[in-house]
DNA sequence: ACCCAGAATGAATGAATGTTCATTCTTGAT
DNA sequence: ATCAAGAATGAACATTCATTCATTCTGGGT
């Protein structure tokens, strides 16, 4: 994926540094994303403006349509990055061809999944945020549909994989996928929503206890 | 609760009706609350403004400022009758003393939850609107939390005397509670997102094949 | 040293929105 | 029939926001 820390070779934001910067297209964009991001968390996606936007970039209005091409098609882009960033990390372990044991690679997403990168406020907010809206707008529903699917394949393949390996009988991959999935969200939500009920560890520990109940041998 | 159906001896909203009617308080406000939720499923929670609320209610711009101070009261009062709507009918299926046999009452829960009146879109947008905007509004939080809190502990309740009855062993009923609550949280949003891939017959079947992994004598 | 393509700026613009309030209208009591 | 209380209206106002674009500035190529 793209490199989402984007500030490397750029000076600190402070010191009076007013000094115009001209940078490539692709990093602008990366920066005016991340912005977006942390902005949609603070305040929230119905309270978020281009001069927010921009201000927290560092940056003038006028950038933000110069590399989307409106408001909307931000919000578009920004949804499409969170997106694919939590759907490419949860594929890229599944296929995971570097951790031979299923048992181990279970672990290893449940641990991406709600370990320090997923459960950030920052992109949980985001993540909900759009979900939020999908209702009302097709735009964002495509998008997360598209790299939803993709994800649910590979986590019934892997479920598939498991259920052989362990000979487990009468269950049904597809559909301990679509309930093992339908679990992961609702505990993020839990974690957004109501973080003093729900600790992070606690989360983990009834994601874990969905799958032992599943493949008891594969997990502890 | 309230009466929900609000418009019983309201007379058709066509037919050239502009004379000026005068009802109660309570009534106008339900009936802008109930504008409010529709206009929230159909264009969405950033994009609903007074004049939509209003003229979909078929009333007139001030009237709003009338009986609630602001849009953001309003806002907060539809989400407060949209929770306890909710959690209200939850509660009174599992304390429900109507319903004798525990697992009758569990599958009565579970038509609640996965049901008509719930997962209408209509009602799921604007559920899951107001999580998106709870990362960055405590007021929504708030709200959420405290009807959430006493319905999670009915059901732990619930659990626990079924565990009781049915002297499962290994069970923690609070772990169990959440994860149940969690899995409902996660297939609605997969209801909403993306229907074309989770079917409101495949949610329950989900959900119930949880039920019934954890309380083999009471599911089926 | 010079130049210019195009990146970056931000004041200006116009459209949209929340809120107010002077006015009109309805209804039940007298 | 009359009246007053207060429910309902919607034009007007002030504010905010997305978008534009004339202008400025930067940095690599010559």
């Amino acid at each position: 994926m793209t490199d989402a820390s984007s500030a490397v070779t750029e000076a600190l934001p402070e010191a009076g540094s007013k000094r115009r910067q001209i940078r490539p297209k692709a990093e602008r964009r990366q920066q005016l994303i991340d912005a977006t991001i942390r902005c949609i968390a603070q305040h929230g996606l119905s309270a978020v403006t281009m001069q927010m936007v921009t201000r927290e970039a560092g940056l003038s209005v006028g950038i933000a349509n110069l590399h989307f091409e409106s408001k909307d098609n931000l919000l578009k882009e920004t949804l499409r990055f969170v997106a694919e960033e939590y759907h490419g990390g949860q594929i890229d372990i599944m296929e995971g061809a570097d951790i031979p044991d299923l048992g181990e690679r279970l672990d290893a997403l449940l641990d991406f999944q709600l370990g320090r990168g997923v459960t950030q406020r920052q992109k949980m907010s985001v993540w909900f945020a759009y979900y939020g809206e999908a209702g009302a707008r097709p735009v964002y529903q495509k998008i997360v549909s598209t790299v939803d699917r993709l994800a649910a394949q590979k986590l019934e393949a892997l479920f598939t994989d498991i259920i052989r390996e362990g000979d487990y009988s009468g269950v049904d991959a597809r559909e301990l996928a679509t309930g093992y999935s339908a679990l992961i969200d609702g505990l993020h939500l839990g974690l957004l929503v109501t973080p003093r009920e729900l600790s992070k560890r606690r989360a983990r520990a009834v994601a874990r206890e969905f799958l032992r109940r599943a493949f008891p041998q594969h997990i502890h």
